[in-house]
RNA sequence: GCCCCCGUAGUUCAAUGGAUCAGAACUGCGGACUUCUAAGCCGCAAAUGUUGGUUCGAUUCCAACCGGGGGCACCA
């Protein structure tokens, strides 16, 4: 394989390879975050109780904090549980550690739950303790330890523009793989970009109009209108039945021929094609300040993808079935894995990427963070991994789907030309917008709010739901941003850490809080076990995939922590302290929300 | 035609099959404030598309229907 494709793939195989490597690295040089850290994993602990849900409730409502239930004897029926086992739990906890030690004031059963009034005290030192220990690491547990997942995501076209689905996918992709971190995993975010298909046709094109190149700025503008004129041609064809098409399709897929063959033309012109794209891709993903693991687009996979095939042909897995070689992935339903012409299809790619991954780098999850409409096309993909064996046993193959951004006139998907409405110049006019609006921030703290705001306003509800934009409207869609949350987190940060930076000493220790000033308000019993409750939401997060999670948890803690301000005064006027426990919370607070915006890839403004 | 997703206050969204409150935000109406940042705080009003089923218990699971969006093989 001495051809210059070949050359060019074994280098970028090293090079992901090294960032693989990397990553593990650091996962395992800076320890785990064991779950016993926590506060409700120690209680079960301490309680024997592995198997049962403990959650926290409302002490205000039912007079104790964390409420039990075990699902399992539930299951059996609720008479049985509640007459039988119940009181055998409550019996067991009523003797254990915990009650005899003062930690739990109240053990009682409540109709199915048994519940569970905690000692300020203890709520107090276990909930201050983890986050003063932990600090920038609080949230992050072990779970997940010693696994790999890789991630798919952002993955826009070669000579096409970035539209929106691209920064949901980017955003969405991104946030989940710091989830993902937090949970224990060697997380690995690559970008699949689609640098492959189609290039016959591009390249065709750049050999017919090539000349005109100097006439664009941007080589990517240059490329996309390329791409413009030749589907211009295509839809022509099909009103007219033909035409000059004809001719040009075949000397394209004559060149895509070419370019798979290795010969050294070809690669040459496409590698060149593919750097302008990405150059100007680049301007997004510095903006936004999201940068993939490795870029490693479709052409990284094509070779091997052919190979597959062949063997996939040989094993009689697949078939060919009116020239093209088919996998049969269920009743009538053919998965096309290459295209009658001999060619390669996106799906070989997908299926050579699958192997790799999962042959090379380990992955013992897959996560594709792409748009709904591709959702029958990965279940039959998947299947079809299945059928050929292509990853390791075991494999977790999932399909991360989200929903569109619509119009909010139409209710419609932004059409791929509205779509194209620049993502650089939204996240511009973001900044030119708060700039206007908050003009005695700096630019840093600008920069901060408008992405934030950005990435924010993608994960505050179910990925599923659409997103609407008011198209055509900047200042709406700057207000949703604004709306989005992201503010509202951001600020009850800043305003609590501009306390702590008010108070100007050290924060004191929680050994050194007096156990009379732990006697705690209804207010900041819910604030603690709130605290208490950031790494479950990042767990949670992670195993639906579903970035909200964490980001309505974030929005939950910012409101408990807003009221909280208005009654509790840490400060007084002078600076001195009122009250040590106060800026203890405080100052866990700002952990707390810094630490969760972090992985939300937002980042805390110095003033607002 | 087949497949997927979504239907919750006027609007945009929450709610691992559970509690006495189906929670927020925006909008509307009404408050407090010379202590730490008002992008804030407090209060009032307002909702589970329809009909069945499973369950001790359904916004959640199942079926049908109604309404909205998306997809359907050699594009990605």
């Amino acid at each position: 394989m001495a051809d210059k494709l070949g050359e060019r793939n074994n280098a970028l195989a090293q090079k992901i390879e090294e960032a693989r490597e990397k990553s593990a690295m650091r996962r395992t040089a800076h320890g785990y975050v064991e779950r016993e850290q926590y506060l409700l994993a120690m209680i079960a602990a301490s309680l024997d109780l592995e198997s049962a849900k403990l959650e926290f409730i409302d002490r205000t409502q039912f007079g104790a904090d964390v409420a039990i239930t075990v699902p399992a004897l539930l299951k059996k029926g609720s008479k049985e549980y509640i007459n039988e086992h119940l009181p055998k739990l409550l019996a067991r906890v009523q003797k254990s550690v915990p009650v005899k030690e003062g930690w739990i004031v109240k053990a009682e059963q409540k109709g199915l739950y048994l519940n569970i009034l905690l000692s300020d005290e203890y709520l107090f030192d276990v909930a201050i303790k983890s986050i003063s220990e932990l600090k920038e690491r609080y949230g992050e547990t072990d779970g997940r330890k010693e696994k790999t997942v890789v991630l798919d995501y952002s993955h826009p076209n070669v000579a096409k523009h970035l539209h929106a689905g691209h920064i949901r996918s980017t955003i969405i992709g991104h946030i989940l793989r710091n989830i993902y971190e937090a949970v224990g995993y060697t997380a690995f975010g690559m970008n699949h970009i689609n640098d492959w298909g189609g290039f016959g046709f591009l390249m065709e094109a750049y050999a017919r109009w090539g000349n005109e190149e100097s006439g664009y700025e941007n080589k990517n503008d240059f490329l996309y209108s390329l791409y413009v004129r030749y589907r211009q041609m295509e839809k022509e064809a099909e009103q007219y039945d033909g035409g000059p098409f004809v001719e040009f399709k075949e000397k394209a897929d004559a060149r895509f021929r070419d370019l798979e063959a290795g010969k050294p033309e070809a690669v040459e012109l496409w590698q060149k094609m593919v750097a302008w794209s990405l150059e100007d891709f680049q301007r997004f993903y510095d903006l936004i300040d999201i940068h993939l693991d490795v870029i490693a687009g479709e052409s990284f996979y094509a070779r091997r993808g052919g190979e597959i095939v062949e063997e996939a042909l040989k094993a009689k897995t697949a078939t060919i079935e009116d020239g093209a070689a088919v996998v049969h992935v269920g009743d009538e339903v053919d998965f096309v894995i290459r295209r009658s012409d001999e060619s390669s299809i996106y799906a070989t790619r997908d299926l050579a990427a699958l192997e790799y991954r999962s042959q090379k780098l380990g992955a013992e999850r897959m996560v594709y963070v792409v748009g709904q409409e591709q959702t029958d096309y990965f279940a039959r993909l998947f299947k079809a991994t299945d059928m050929l064996g292509i990853v390791k046993t075991g494999t977790v193959l999932e399909h991360v789907p989200f929903g569109f951004y619509v119009s909010s006139h139409t209710k419609k998907k932004l059409s791929s030309r509205e779509g194209a409405q620049n993502v650089i110049s939204l996240i511009e006019s973001a900044i030119t917008y708060f700039h206007t609006k908050y003009p005695e921030l700096s630019d840093a703290d600008i920069k901060k709010i408008a992405v934030g705001s950005i990435t924010f306003n993608d994960i505050k509800k179910s990925r599923m739901g659409a997103v609407e934009l008011d198209t055509g409207n900047v200042q709406k869609i700057m207000q949703s941003f604004e709306e989005s949350g992201a503010g509202y987190v951001m600020y009850a940060a800043t305003r609590a850490r501009s306390i702590v930076r008010k108070y100007g000493k050290p924060v004191p220790e929680r050994g050194e809080v007096r156990t009379k000033d732990m006697k705690l308000a209804p207010a900041e019993v819910l604030l603690l076990k709130r605290l208490a409750e950031l790494p479950i939401a990042i767990v949670r997060a992670s195993e639906t995939n579903e970035p909200s999670v964490l980001a309505e948890y974030l929005v939950r803690t910012a409101q408990d922590y807003n009221s909280y301000y208005e009654s509790f005064p840490v400060l007084a006027k002078d600076g001195t302290l009122l009250h040590p426990a106060r800026l203890v919370i405080t100052n866990a607070v700002v952990q707390v929300l810094i630490n969760g915006l972090r992985l939300c890839h937002v980042e805390v403004p110095e003033k607002m």
